[in-house]
DNA sequence: CTGAAAGCGCTTACAG
DNA sequence: CTGAAAGCGCTTACAG
């Protein structure tokens, strides 16, 4: 160890002992006859190392197929570049938009993300955030109330940034990029009575609170309205197309002078479309059907169904875009962002 | 430096300079009383500690709130807990669901899992190994055979375990679970042979290969019973419900007299479905339709739709066991699973 | 603009 | 079964 002859064989053993094989920063640093110091800077702030040096590191980083050790670098630095995703499911095509957005911007900016699925329950939610810790997230993008209250809850984690998705914070405490669920709801409820629809039930599977947000706002117009609110068929099983024959089953037997059904989401919706001409019940005459979300099927299905146009992408891009402002200390102008959503009336109503 | 009173305070700012606050192992090894390696033993190979030790070292991590630092662990082992993950991409289902079977069984086994979409072009698929590989990735989950060679061709993870996915390997140099697409189309083409259709054709968009093999599969069982196999209309655009409808639309210009039709995938027949009920084609009198992978709207259409039943959770899940037992150094019995996949005749054809 | 020293929090490889 | 030493490959915090 007193050794100071750097090409003492005693040495190259040692430092050998544990030796990955891989090509490093000393290895690059070596090659340009610089301090390793210096291909970190070339790296991290090129501005700050000098051009005709940048140029050559460029190029030695090429030439030994240099690859940065992520662990390394989080480990020093205490930061890593990965966001943890949480999203209550990944069956539902909703959040693959969502992923999609959040894939486009974090890409651009460097970091990776892992995604986590909740499936709508708090202890699962709770164990994932204590896994994604161990990794030392930068940051999380997180889809639940739930979630915000477990991570802050959290010591180890009060301090890393996070940003609601789907739905709107209460103020300017946490940030948050959605839209109104309750108006969501009640715009549905607005155009079936404005269409003349005078019994419409709601149909729901996945009670999750952002469905209750779209009955809250969906029974808030009916009533104003004077129409009965509690035609509806409510179940906690996940939701698949499927059961949306099966909920409309359902409401035809509770409610047999049923006209119209808002449907939690456009699987629910397809599904009773499904049903409906399974049982030669003409749509929209004898019944109306309004979805939720615009997937694929909505707008080509024969009849195109009704639903409301969620930015899903834009969630994901602008939430993820939120998160990476704030990691680099940018101040935030609205940290609440209501991206809207839109109705398009088609032919199932 | 030469200073070796613990409770030197310059001693302490020294060590403080650069403290993350993060409870450490060595935290907890001060709160039991031991060295940290016996930490680090308790949480890896509890075995080899004393079990009085461990249970008053399981106490300590939960009263300190240790949670392990993974960037560390990763560098120090020089072996990371994250597994690669890429497919072509989030957005068709089909991969969700063996997105779900890789995480159950990673999860289970306390690894994670990065995601990569390649988007199905190559030079993607190659930019993404490239940053993934400084995550240093225990190993890989792979989707197509480009994968596997831009993999291999790199120097610095030709040594990583990697198993491919839904198609399966020539022999037994490479790891993969699948089923075989060529037997698939060859068995749709089978079924509306002995249905006696007389007149099929393939509709097919995003062309990766495994299309081509249904494509292959599907023309042989044509061609064998003395049918014209040329009916196709394939598009190299994503796929998407309503491009179902405009294929339909496509092959019923180019071949009027068109009994059948398969679609290389649900989302397809789906659409084809919506565009014969537009018109009026009675499903399946006039025109039968074929969809794959039996996603969940197949069996609940109006007319059901007949479809090829994928084992792709299954696919996902083992395709993770085969990984980890290679991880673990477990000789593999059979490192090519044919899992095989089942044609569901329903209504529509 | 560049570099020498120290440290991030673990695990490896030995010793006992 | 337990521990002291060294090292993984970066970055921080200083110096110059």
């Amino acid at each position: 160890m007193s050794q100071t002859n750097p090409r003492q064989p005693a040495l190259r053993t040692t430092r050998t002992s544990r030796a990955t094989g891989r090509v490093t920063i000393v290895d690059v640093a070596r090659h340009v006859g610089v301090s390793p110091m210096t291909i970190s800077r070339a790296l991290k702030t090129p501005e700050r190392v000098q051009q005709e040096l940048r140029i050559r590191i460029t190029e030695a980083i090429a030439a030994l197929g240099y690859v940065p050790n992520q662990a390394a670098s989080t480990l020093a630095s205490a930061r890593s570049q990965v966001i943890a995703v949480l999203v209550p499911s990944l069956t539902n095509s909703v959040f693959i938009d969502t992923l999609s957005g959040i894939r486009d911007y974090l890409e651009q900016q460097g970091y990776q993300f892992l995604i986590g699925e909740t499936g709508y329950t708090r202890d699962k939610e709770a164990q994932l955030i204590a896994t994604y810790l161990a990794h030392a997230p930068a940051g999380f993008l997180l889809s639940s109330v739930a979630q915000h209250e477990i991570l802050r809850g959290l010591p180890a984690c009060s301090h890393l940034p996070a940003v609601r998705m789907f739905d709107l914070g209460k103020g300017h405490q946490e940030m948050s990029v959605g839209f109104s669920q309750i108006k969501a709801g009640y715009a549905v409820a607005r155009h079936l009575i404005e269409r003349g629809y005078r019994r419409p039930g709601f149909l729901a599977a996945q009670l999750d609170p952002r469905v209750m947000k779209r009955r809250e706002g969906f029974r808030k117009g009916l009533l104003e309205a004077g129409l009965d609110p509690d035609a509806e068929v409510l179940l906690a099983q996940p939701t698949k197309v499927e059961m949306g024959a099966q909920l409309l089953r359902q409401i035809l037997e509770s409610t047999p002078d049923c006209d119209a059904v808002f449907c939690c989401n456009d699987d629910l919706a397809l599904g009773a479309l499904f049903e409906c001409q399974r049982r030669g019940i003409d749509v929209p005459q004898q019944m109306a059907i309004v979805g939720f979300n615009d997937l694929s099927w909505a707008a080509c299905a024969t009849p195109s169904i009704t639903t409301v146009i969620t930015p899903r992408y834009e969630i994901g891009y602008q939430a993820a875009q939120l998160l990476i402002q704030t990691l680099k200390g940018e101040t935030i102008a609205k940290p609440r962002l209501d991206l809207g959503f839109e109705l398009a009336a088609r032919e199932s109503t």
